[in-house]
DNA sequence: TAAACGTTTCATCGAACGTTGAAATGATGG
DNA sequence: CCATCATTTCAACGTTCGATGAAACGTTTA
């Protein structure tokens, strides 16, 4: 029995390299791609870098940004709910800090790969 | 001399944690953020995780996904014009593969990432 | 060279996104 | 308990994004 397919066009004859390991789970999936558009903004990542040097105040980043609060804290909303950063209350202030030592390798190590990415392009 | 501000309650009295290191050059930036974009979408990052195990050609990569190869073809562009993909031609076939071990640290440690922060979420 | 094949481009459409200012929230300190 | 301050929410807007199918492209094979 000749095996069937349903849209033939849709493949090649034999795979290429070695044979696939089993599919990642659609769950882990989406999560890790939401991980990864919540970094993928410049606004929402320039928080991210700030926070590598400590806790900061959503005011304090408001200003080292020229945008406002709000945009600030919604950009924060993102960031929190999506696991990158935590918050803390400190008096007055609300303290928001990088979620754990993954978010500040990812951050760490995009920023390289970027580095090396726009050299060898230009 | 008192210190002036364009907007006064864009401000803490003081800085929290450490002195900030000097700003992230915003090319950099804007670079990773695009990284980051790139791995932030369910099916891409799916590709991703596919060519962890080795070169994929479009076909393939179609077939395992239910997608058409156009679909396939515009995530892989997207890929590509980042920096997390490279191609090569092998006969008719285009093959793609991860770009470099970077990228491979990345979807990796992003995965195991957001597990953890599912489970805790929970 | 021509036909066949795998891949890419193009234009379009609806959905999702980010910013903004105004109003609401909520904890703090007097 | 009230006034204040920092932060968040809300709704609206313009922009960007992703999927789709048809057509174009470029290689390979006959």
């Amino acid at each position: 029995m000749k095996r069937l397919r349903v849209n033939p066009a849709e493949s090649c004859d034999e795979p290429h390299g070695p044979r696939a390991s089993r599919p990642v789970d659609p769950r882990a999936l989406e999560a890790a791609a939401g991980f990864f558009r919540a970094a993928g903004d410049a606004g929402r990542l320039r928080i991210l870098t700030q926070l590598r040097d400590g806790e900061r105040c959503v005011s304090d980043l408001a200003a080292a940004s020229d945008d406002g609060m709000s945009t600030m804290s919604q950009r924060l909303k993102v960031l929190r709910v999506e696991g990158l950063v935590r918050r803390r209350r400190d008096g007055k202030h609300i303290l928001y800090a990088l979620a754990d030592a993954h978010v500040l390798a990812l951050v760490d190590t995009a920023l390289a790969h970027a580095e090396d990415h726009r050299k060898e392009s230009a």
